[in-house]
DNA sequence: ATAGGCCTGACG
DNA sequence: CGTCAGGCCTAT
């Protein structure tokens, strides 16, 4: 579930705990959600006895910067269904730890955890030395070099739009929902194909990108299903949400809400605002 | 470009 | 029972 608002959401949240702390051990007990490092075991040893040096986000991903023995990172993605689970105390996270779908356990210098569970396990965590190379991803979309002239130039591609929003290696960060909103924000229909877009469709998709993952995370991200923070909240940005999920009429212009598929995912549009 | 697979759970 | 789910990879 979680796109980049809501990671975001989670990064800012423990980054306060976590940064300047020592990992004293981390248990990763499903082997699914190791795919990219060898085993486990590798990636526990590899972040057993690590100082966190800082807390960054790339696109869905969380990243856990190590110190020595030179700029290895741990990355968390949390698929579907996944979510951080912060504990002050270990009591708490003893108590979680009898849930069968938490898989992975983080225990720090000051008798905190982070636990991360994930029912689904689409989620993932592993180990790199050259985080930016592994994850290949594109811009961030809240960076100061995202334009709508780069824009322009990730979208060089006959796909539809929504299918090449969706493609991480063309932008960062955007997952189905965030997608949906921000081409009927630009009044975009979700199967026009991307590199037919004028300099002024572009000009209102980079400011409804922009505009609508900022406001989700000031909204704390949305909670439709599942989704929670690291404090087991909800986020309210589904209440701000103007298309994903609405059936019906159309707020602004009264026509039909549409539900079809676009690169294999659900999408809502409005055939009289998005064109 | 699309379907299928990976998984569990919620809902009709 | 079937369908769907905020992701992403693979094979066709």
């Amino acid at each position: 579930m979680p796109e980049l608002p809501e990671v975001e959401t989670i990064r800012r949240d423990i980054e306060p705990h976590t940064v300047g702390r020592t990992i004293r051990s981390l248990r990763v007990n499903e082997r699914r959600m190791v795919r990219r490092s060898p085993s486990p075991a590798s990636v526990e040893t590899a972040a057993t006895g690590q100082h966190i040096v800082a807390l960054d986000r790339r696109g869905k991903f969380l990243l856990f910067r190590l110190a020595e023995p030179n700029g290895i990172t741990l990355a968390l993605h949390f698929g579907m269904s996944g979510a951080a689970i912060y504990c002050p105390d270990l009591k708490m996270a003893t108590e979680h730890s009898e849930d069968r779908h938490v898989h992975v356990r983080m225990e720090l210098d000051n008798n905190t955890a982070l636990l991360v569970r994930d029912p689904r396990m689409f989620g993932e965590i592993f180990i790199s030395e050259d985080i930016e190379s592994t994850l290949n991803l594109g811009p961030e979309p809240l960076s100061k070099e995202f334009s709508a002239e780069l824009l322009k130039q990730r979208l060089q591609s006959r796909a539809s739009v929504k299918g090449a929003l969706l493609d991480q290696r063309r932008i960062a960060g955007l997952g189905n929902i965030y997608v949906d909103e921000s081409l009927f924000i630009a009044g975009l229909h979700p199967l026009r194909k991307a590199d037919s877009l004028t300099g002024e469709d572009l000009k209102r998709l980079h400011a409804a990108i922009v505009g609508v993952l900022r406001q989700a995370i000031e909204n704390r991200g949305s909670t439709i299903g599942t989704y929670m923070d690291a404090y087991g909240e909800k986020g309210s940005m589904q209440d701000s949400h103007q298309i994903y999920g609405h059936e019906g009429k159309c707020d602004r212009c009264g026509d039909e809400i549409k539900r079809i598929k676009v690169a294999g995912r659900s999408s809502f549009y409005c055939a009289g605002c998005q064109k």
